[in-house]
DNA sequence: AAAGATTGAAAGATCAATCTTG
DNA sequence: CAAGATTGATCTTTCAATCTTT
């Protein structure tokens, strides 16, 4: 609030923010369009169908899904009901124990994760991983971390790959 | 299509596209949050803003605006018709040369650009610019212009910088 | 009452169709 | 008819309120 003691960017610190933002809106927009295109579904689906589809049982509870799309639950709600509809998962309110709900990837649901991913992948490659330097890539992966941790630090944002180091 | 020719990610391409695809989907929420929070406007709105207070004129015309802003110019149509019922624009047919249109910031909409920018550049800094090493910011701006280039080869985006290096 | 999740209404984005001017 | 821009319909997201289970 207090104007005066702005802290400004510099024109360097300018140059790269701008980059940036046209960066996070333009990625994920050229994604939604290649996998719009070719298979009718955002990149939103996209990533529910292929985190689900990387745990054994295929299956996983609505919070945890959230977390690992960076959704909101009502947002991811609504998301899951249409894919439901669709056919492409199914949703089961564990009687056990809790008030908790998984989602389950149904074989049509998997295979259509079979079936998008490759071209996904190839555009993944095309536009960022093939297209930047090897280090390069290594400090996107820094600065995401660690811009990740600074919105919310208690995110465990390090689920799969803390073995992984 | 041809799906036994797909080029897979290896582990560190998999970690950093895991990382950056959550950093593209959060960054731009998290500025959402605080400038919807502290100034009832989204990033968006104020990035169609600050990009017309810093024309001499505040001026620009709506297809020039929509490249700057990274949006369609039907997005951009919506937006800015909420915009100048707000009072913080104003739209005009030119009617000597062609059917543009320009959209012009009004004074109230330049006072709340520099009512806002302060929080929106703290909060840029705090996630951003002041959490990673100088190197990685500039690795960051060089990724963010590849990708750019890879999405639209023939966008001229280096505008203002172009004259700045 | 709090956690986990869903819902409906309101706001925003996208898509296709349209309008206008050159 | 093409370029620049707008519009209306539809789909998605967000926000606040609600429901259920512990």
């Amino acid at each position: 609030m207090r104007d005066s003691e702005t802290k400004w960017l510099t024109r360097d610190e300018r140059s790269a923010w701008l980059a940036t933002a046209a960066l996070v809106v333009r990625l994920p927009a050229a994604l939604d369009t290649q996998l719009q295109a070719d298979e009718g579904i955002s990149f939103f689906e996209y990533m529910i169908m292929a985190v689900l589809s990387e745990r054994d049982d295929r299956t996983l509870q609505m919070s945890d899904l959230a977390a690992q799309t960076s959704s909101s639950l009502s947002r991811l709600s609504h998301a899951v009901k249409r894919l439901e509809g669709a056919g492409y998962l199914q949703r089961e309110r564990l009687p056990g124990s809790g008030r908790r709900t998984c989602a389950t990837l149904t074989d049509a649901g998997f295979a259509k994760v079979v079936a998008t991913a490759p071209g996904h992948v190839r555009r993944v490659r095309e536009l960022l991983i093939d297209a930047v330097a090897p280090a390069d890539l290594e400090a996107l992966r820094r600065v995401g971390e660690q811009v990740l941790h600074q919105i919310d630090p208690d995110d465990p944002w390090l689920l799969d790959e803390v073995s992984g180091s």
